[in-house]
DNA sequence: TAACACTATGTAATAATATAACATTTACAT
DNA sequence: ATGTAAATGTTATATTATTACATAGTGTTA
């Protein structure tokens, strides 16, 4: 375990909001939800936004430049990532595989270089849609 | 094997470069490069990319919006990729490996959802820049 | 060959995503 | 109280990507 992050009270707002929904948010969504609480720029949200990831109290969706609070309670530090993305209603879900992360960090390891992380993104329908 | 596909002009103008180019390329660095071909708008390379994507003929990175050409002359289409980035000096390099990509097929299969592809990226230092 | 569908192209405008540069303030350890 | 690192505020701008609309090429098949 890491130890506890303060959050900073922009870093507090931001959190919050993407923390709440129910789906990834997009860095201009975030910025239009939080005008009324004083945060007014996109660099203000871009700030809270790096900081959170390198915390890991976030993730980004690489492949939708969204974001999403980490589902893992213990995941301090992003070193691993892995989703499933449904390519029909855009839900988002994380994985927690212990299998998977040790075989893919074991992987990184042997493969030359230097590992420090990896983003891993699946992409389907996810069980509501592959049913319709 | 997939059939072949012809490409048309704007599409082999632009592979043509990528395929060329020792590192993955941005779109309008693309751009930049083709305008004396007559390529002259932004939605003339992003067209050519999707469709080149969609063939795989090249691949996308997507945590550095940037392309590069498929490096694995089987893979006509890219259901399943992966790279190892370099944080350093942010070469990319393919990964072909037949286990992996079972792994994480099965994986995907086993999941829930309808898989239809994946994209995984490993960050760290290459075998250069961890030596320096 | 004419008619059709499909793919690709050309062009202008604009939307969406992200960072640079600079000034100031806050948190907090010494 | 002083130094330092982190965070904030603000303006401007850079970078990445799409919408909308008009036109042209390619290949089938009637």
């Amino acid at each position: 375990m890491q130890k506890q992050q303060t959050l900073s009270r922009n870093q507090k707002i931001i959190f919050d909001l993407i923390d709440k929904s129910q789906e990834p948010m997009k860095a201009y969504s975030i910025l239009f939800n939080v005008q009324k609480k004083g945060i007014k720029a996109p660099l203000q949200v871009y700030r809270a936004l790096d900081k959170l990831v390198e915390i890991g109290k976030i993730h980004k969706i690489e492949s939708r430049n969204a974001f999403i609070a980490c589902q893992n309670s213990s995941c301090q530090i992003s070193k691993a990532t892995a989703f499933s993305i449904c390519e029909s209603c855009e839900n988002v879900s994380e994985i927690s595989n212990t299998k998977l992360s040790k075989y893919l960090s074991n992987f990184a390891e042997s493969s030359g270089m230097k590992y420090s992380k990896y983003n891993l993104e699946f992409f389907g329908l996810c069980k509501k849609c592959k049913s319709k």
